[in-house]
DNA sequence: CGCACAATTGAGAGTTATCAATTGCGGTGG
DNA sequence: CCACCGCAATTGATAACTCTCAATTGTGCG
């Protein structure tokens, strides 16, 4: 293999040598930077491998390097690592959440820093020597495919999100991707008007955000939990690695991707041209099959009559008043809130 | 490389064991059936790098096999070869149309076979080896693009398409990747009431069929001609050979497939929530910006009016009705039947 | 118990579809 | 060269549907 380049951007120069020679002894080829500007022409000039650098810089601080690398694709998929401050935990936590890979707090050992950036460099080839490997990617079914996921990703980080938060916001720029290991999602997308509509539903072994990393393109749509949500974030490189070094899994995804364009050139006819009746109707029918997991028997939909409206792109007003047509033909029963559907096959009678 | 498998199937049992003793000299591993039942069994049993298949046959004939070839996926990949008796004109047409790669007519000599063969393989291999070289596969733009298609498919056939003439219609199963060497293309779908929709638009230097490919389905929208086309017709094992060996050009057609998606995301938030008058000026600077070349000068809509509405999905009626206001506000030109965009800008404001 | 918010109902306005009738255009045959 | 045919485009009147805004009712929760 080839001698990796790691950059190391620090304004410390001190702690730049420092470890600048740590590295070089442990065999790594290092380019230096005392601030961010200068950081990412290196990182240009040299494709490094790796990229660690300080928080507290002049000129460009370390957010900003980490910003412009991910918005520059040459450099997005290069790991990052953060040097910060121990009592930093504030940074900390927003490095991570932009999409930084790991970070080291100062003062740090030798030890330290070698064994993160090993770990970081080890981490990606165990996946790519995995997914060359004969380990069987399977995602015909959702047990497959969460024993496939368990087994490559078995030390990422899951992260718990409570109900409408977002998990990604339209025109940022994708870190991770997602994997739905409990919950549901919706992707949604906001007109001129400001009225929502719902994209794409998601649900229990579900992947999320990889249509702006296959595109390598921001986010165009947002996404947002519709109730507490236990998600795997894989991070980009990772994810890349894999898709780059195993075919059967890249096809995977292309097929995931295929599909959702096809499901939607659907939904636009039925928006462009059927009754309201119509998409109400089918709103209800794509939830019922796409979140009835095996407990088939009493069905239920809880979601508010304004997220239901965003699925069927009307009115809060107009979808009450479907739903009590369909009340009153026996199609469905409101309880409370929750809505039953009774007569499935009468909906889909309607659809068609 | 092993040993290429052949399956042979045809029920004159003379040219069976004359066929298969020729192949079988020329180093091939030959396996036979007598008739076309029998041959989707052995087929199934050997998966061979290359079925030829006689047409006129008792039990399946050869159009059958060919149907169920290319229906079960572990098979559709395979290249397939006709063999025909020689004033069989319509039967070689049908055979080239449901995507055969190749035909043989009766009585034919060792080596027309073997040349057939031959080419089929090498032509393969070459794509192959193509794919894997050094060869730029360069998609950034149109000229780029011709450039890369042109290298890779320089004895692949062309088809001339007359205006409104169908490329392929939904749930039928993909042969091909089409390229457009020449023209303009719609894909719509048909909703149940029997309005049309298009969703998507395509010119030259563009590909249609990629996504039914990929996702290894049938064509989930129809295709239609909006004025005479010369096609490229790449058939689809040369398609899967070449995603299969070059990773870059895999994931070019990605990267299309997700920028198609996005851009069905936003057409869907117009078609729910948007007026009709945002609707139609949105579909007129679509049309600019899809058909435009370096001609941007005195640019031309030439469609018909009912096409326009599908592109809007509205009615004929509402779209007419909406194109007079906008000739009233002086935003176009209607000469004859033919749309001029006056102001862009105002337009450009009206969708935002 | 009452507050805050979700759900529902009502009335009326606005938009778009529908159906029917008319006009305009291009090509064709005399 | 012109009348005429067939189809596309347009216009008109009306109906149907859905949205909007405002008011009311219901529900969960502190």
């Amino acid at each position: 293999m080839a001698t990796k380049i790691i950059l190391l951007i620090e304004d410390d120069l001190d702690l730049l040598r420092e470890t600048s020679e740590t590295l070089q002894l442990a065999g790594y080829q290092v380019c230096t930077a005392s601030n961010g500007k200068e950081g990412i022409k290196m990182a240009l000039a040299h494709q490094p491998d790796l990229i660690i650098s300080g928080v507290n810089m002049p000129v460009m601080d370390g957010y900003g390097v980490l910003h412009l690398v991910q918005k520059t694709p040459e450099l997005a998929n290069i790991p990052f690592i953060f040097i910060t401050s121990q009592d930093d935990r504030d940074d900390i936590r927003r490095g991570m959440e932009m999409g930084a890979d790991d970070y080291i707090t100062k003062p740090f050992s030798d030890s330290e820093i070698l064994n993160s950036v090993e770990s970081r460099f080890k981490r990606l080839h165990r996946l790519k020597k995995q997914a060359q490997s004969s380990l069987q990617i399977d995602f015909t079914d959702k047990y497959n495919r969460e024993h496939t996921i368990k087994e490559l990703f078995k030390s990422t980080r899951h992260n718990i999100y409570k109900k409408k938060q977002i998990v990604f916001a339209e025109d940022n720029y994708p870190q991770y991707l997602f994997y739905i290991h409990k919950g549901k999602v919706k992707a949604f997308k906001t007109s001129d008007e400001g009225k929502e509509l719902t994209v794409g539903l998601y649900a229990e072994g579900d992947f999320i955000g990889y249509t702006a990393l296959l595109e390598e393109s921001t986010y165009r749509v947002s996404t947002k939990t519709l109730e507490s949500c236990d998600l795997l974030l894989i991070p980009k490189d990772e994810f890349y690695t894999l898709i780059n070094s195993n075919n059967a899994l890249a096809m995977q995804f292309i097929k995931l991707i295929a599909h959702k364009n096809n499901q939607k050139a659907d939904l636009m006819v039925q928006l462009a041209y059927s009754s309201l009746r119509k998409r109400v109707a089918n709103s209800l029918l794509f939830l019922k099959r796409k979140f009835t997991l095996d407990t088939d028997e009493r069905f239920t939909i809880h979601l508010t009559r304004e997220e239901l409206a965003n699925i069927s792109g009307t009115t809060t007003e107009s979808l009450i008043r479907t739903l009590s047509d369909f009340r009153d033909e026996k199609l469905i029963k409101i309880t409370n809130r929750e809505i039953e559907i009774l007569d499935i096959d009468s909906l889909r009678n309607m659809v068609n």
